[in-house]
DNA sequence: AGCAAGATCGGT
DNA sequence: CCGATCTTGCTG
């Protein structure tokens, strides 16, 4: 697509990622989305921040997933198709942010663990507002929080996923954290 | 009904 | 390293 016609897109607001990028393997979406906008309203104010940090959790085979344990009231939403968001609270505190990939009855999704200028899952949460009243939002239709797509090409790392040892050695070491810097 | 654990963070 | 803080899911 030319320039012209991307700048035209932009314009007119179509620069929302869909569902069809959300739908594929947790594996390519995760660092697909880095360097993309994830863009949130609250009140008058649009914010948009360059995402630098992303997990994979994906499928009930793996044990750092929460899906791990199959579906739950709290997990429905890993189950859906890609786009939903899956937002739950740890130690009584922290909003983590996720965005479910894949195809229905496929559990799998993106944790949000860095922003730029914020790295911390509960800190990116925290900066952008997030509750549970986002809990199974679709993030390719929501009025109020979008990702928008970006030229944005830099090198990207990988390890191994944070705080997941009870998943065991063989999970914890799965390399599905993946980043760039900030730059 | 009770309990243990948690995809974290900030302060010692 | 430790405590905060509360929802969830499992057990009995």
């Amino acid at each position: 697509m030319g320039n012209l016609i991307k700048e035209l897109h932009k314009m007119a607001g179509s620069n929302r990622l869909s569902q069809s990028f959300f739908c594929r393997d947790v594996l390519t979406v995760a660092p697909d989305l880095l360097g993309k906008y994830i863009v949130i309203k609250n009140g008058n104010a649009i914010n948009r921040f360059m995402i630098t940090e992303v997990e994979a959790y994906r499928g009930e085979e793996d044990l750092a997933c929460h899906a791990s344990r199959g579906r739950t009231e709290r997990t429905r939403v890993l189950y859906s198709q890609g786009g939903a968001i899956y937002v739950y609270l740890i130690y009584g505190m922290y909003w983590m942010f996720n965005i479910v990939t894949g195809e229905q009855d496929n559990p799998q999704a993106v944790l949000l663990r860095g922003i730029e200028s914020v790295s911390g899952p509960g800190r990116v949460s925290k900066k952008l507002n997030i509750n549970k009243s986002y809990y199974g939002e679709d993030i390719t239709q929501s009025a109020r929080i979008w990702i928008e797509d970006s030229d944005v090409r830099r090198k990207i790392f990988t390890g191994p996923r944070i705080g997941i040892d009870y998943a065991g050695p063989y999970w914890s070491k799965m390399p599905w954290r993946y980043w760039i810097e900030n730059e």
